[in-house]
DNA sequence: TCTATTTGCATAGCAAGCTATATATAATTA
DNA sequence: TAATTATATATAGCTTGCTATGCAAATAGA
């Protein structure tokens, strides 16, 4: 119960609720975070695009973009060229959180991790970009 | 997208599936783990005492144990005094799994950190713990 | 003792992840 | 060009988490 798979499971629950409580102000949820972020980056992006900049799975992105669509965050166009694919826009009212979303998130990454020092938290940083990468080698064996 | 939550959630998500695949073949699947050590460790518990021992809400063990009796891994019988609790016994089959279970879960836990040496694995537990401790008090605020 | 509160568990409903599969269109090949 | 294969997205169905709420039994108080 002290293993390094439960601790990383109960911190991952842990975060995403208070990132969950944080940002219901501003109407969005922590699962959308992912595409908002590449979306403001870049619009436009047919669902395509979208998913290679991010590390969940096709229908997993799906059915977060018919969500977000419902919520009014994005809307989906007809892709000019191909009759299979759409374009995906950030709406006004998903540009329009975009500031309070960043600072939201940047916040709660401070204050979770302000228990360590600098140099500590750059060590915890490269230990799960480690482990990460372990854990792709596994599934690919 | 490289911030602690981020590589947070996503360690975690990875981590998840390769123990889903590698529990399959004993017939459990990872949310069924914490329910399960904890009842080896100490059979006939009442919900609520096992409620106790986990870090997770009421109705989400609630659901978990409906479905580990479905999968025949633990039965609920009436409390011999309370005839609102029932009291939750690992089955012959839920026993039979233990030892490979437990083999499997630690194989993982080292597999997992294999690329960290003794004293970085230590290090990164002791840090997730201590983001662990400061994201429950951040909660309570 | 009767009523009100508390407690133990279940249920409803949602989010967000997964795999597997369907569907329509595009691209390739015979 | 017609048939096949590949691709883009959607849908079905599941798990596992959450909050909110329901319900019956136990306990406490008047």
């Amino acid at each position: 119960m002290n293993s390094a798979g439960y601790l990383v499971n109960n911190m991952a629950r842990l975060l995403v609720e208070v990132l969950r409580k944080r940002v219901a102000p501003l109407g969005i949820v922590p699962g959308q975070f992912p595409a908002l972020l590449a979306l403001w980056e870049k619009d436009g992006l047919t669902q395509k695009e979208l998913l290679s900049m991010l590390d969940i799975e096709q229908a997993t992105l799906a059915n977060t973009l018919t969500r977000m669509e419902r919520d009014g965050l994005i809307i989906r166009k007809e892709h000019p060229a191909d009759a299979r694919a759409r374009t995906i826009h950030v709406t006004e009212q998903g540009s329009s959180i975009r500031d309070d979303a960043y600072r939201t998130a940047m916040q709660i990454n401070e204050e979770v991790l302000a228990d360590l020092s600098e140099e500590e938290t750059k060590a915890f940083l490269g230990y799960m970009r480690r482990v990460i990468g372990r854990i792709k080698d596994i599934e690919s064996t």
